[in-house]
DNA sequence: TTAAATTTTTAGATAAGACTAAAAATATAT
DNA sequence: ATATATTTTTAGTCTTATCTAAAAATTTAA
């Protein structure tokens, strides 16, 4: 159907156009893939010409409906894998990332349908991050920034911004996992930090930290 | 570490070797990856320089030990992949080879390592073909083809030749599977056809089919 | 054992994907 | 508004893996 280098390329398209919520330029997918504008330029021709994207020159790229539910299809299985390795083999949420890559490009719909079925058809992956349905379809959740939680409210941990190794292990070592829930006990106005209680402990944690945890208010 | 394609003809070069038990020629890689002798040429002074192979020009290729153990790893992948299939996702056993194919090649010995755990360090795969250890041994079981069974011999059914599609879908309709156990009745001298039992039923297997499916004698 | 047939290798071309360097278009700032 | 800076595209090169056609080596047969 398509080669590995187009579906990278859909992919990443797919996300920036989600990010930043407009036409995606050349030196920003170049700087998503670690490649050159040049790279991009050549690549996005092609993409253009099998009406994956609209491209109109020096003015970024937008998926069509067409590229989309391909892109989509990608993620999909991206995150299907990354909930089978963390449930069905024992990674944890930190490692899944780079072998999830890999898998995203296997092509088999009944492999997919029934790695689906065999892990209870989740709805999010291991970062909180929602699955798009076999259609493409996203079903966004009403998530929130645990910074932006009030005192004396209370969240279930949902996900997170930043999913590099360090976060997620900083997370893990202080006991916050996706499905905890998290109580709001003090907002500090100097530096913005929060006094919060996870499974009856009390922790302070930072601003920084804070924007970068997704809550969903209970 | 090494390309799709290096790998493809590690696999192709490793399964020869086996199947014929003297040196590979480059046609006959030719024939199996269903490509031109003049690309395998090629190739193989690629492998040779990476000292996967040993090559002599006009005489064939050998593995060398670095190569047979690439190469093995990568049947073992293929294999528990197909057992994964069979036994998680409910495939039957004329439908995993395609997919296995792809799944051979991705790179994550935790992966692997989990998976083989999984699914319990499995020796054989859906078609009785053995799983080259972590090392790269392979465990050949004594396995005899059901037509050199005498009469009132019984085994159990372990593997097969031909695992094309077709004939493992004929097995599947004779009530011929995996484990099953088969006792020979009769043997006709005529036209070599078996009268055999399986499960209490009786049928009549032709001298052709007998030739394909493997028994471990009990 | 020499000629014919087969197998294997070389030479040269092609396509995908990436790169560098330079040109062209667009955006920014004085 | 025009010069400068930035972004994007084009032109040309490189690598990998493939192919066809032709040359070279080996095997088979008369």
């Amino acid at each position: 159907m398509f080669t590995l280098s187009e579906e990278n390329y859909l992919k990443t398209i797919y996300h920036l156009e989600l990010e930043l919520d407009k036409d995606v330029s050349t030196n920003s997918i170049a700087n998503k893939l670690e490649t050159k504008a040049s790279s991009v330029s050549d690549m996005i021709k092609k993409l253009s010409e099998k009406e994956l994207v609209i491209y109109k020159k020096y003015q970024g790229v937008k998926l069509t409906d067409f590229g989309k539910k391909i892109a989509a299809n990608i993620v999909r299985k991206h995150r299907l894998w990354e909930v089978f390795l963390v449930e069905k083999l024992n990674f944890s949420w930190d490692e899944v990332h780079e072998v999830a890559e890999q898998l995203e490009h296997i092509k088999s719909p009944k492999l997919i349908n029934q790695l689906d079925a065999l892990l209870g058809f989740p709805t999010h992956d291991p970062h909180g991050d929602p699955i798009p349905d076999k259609e493409g379809n996203l079903n966004v959740l009403d998530k929130i920034l645990l910074a932006s939680l009030l005192k004396n409210e209370s969240g279930i941990c949902v996900g997170v911004d930043d999913s590099s190794s360090e976060f997620l292990q900083f997370l893990d070592k202080k006991g916050i996992t996706l499905g905890k829930q998290i109580t709001v006990l003090e907002k500090e106005k100097y530096d913005d930090s929060l006094a919060v209680k996870i499974e009856n402990k009390k922790l302070t944690i930072s601003n920084k930290i804070a924007n970068n945890i997704y809550i969903r208010k209970l």
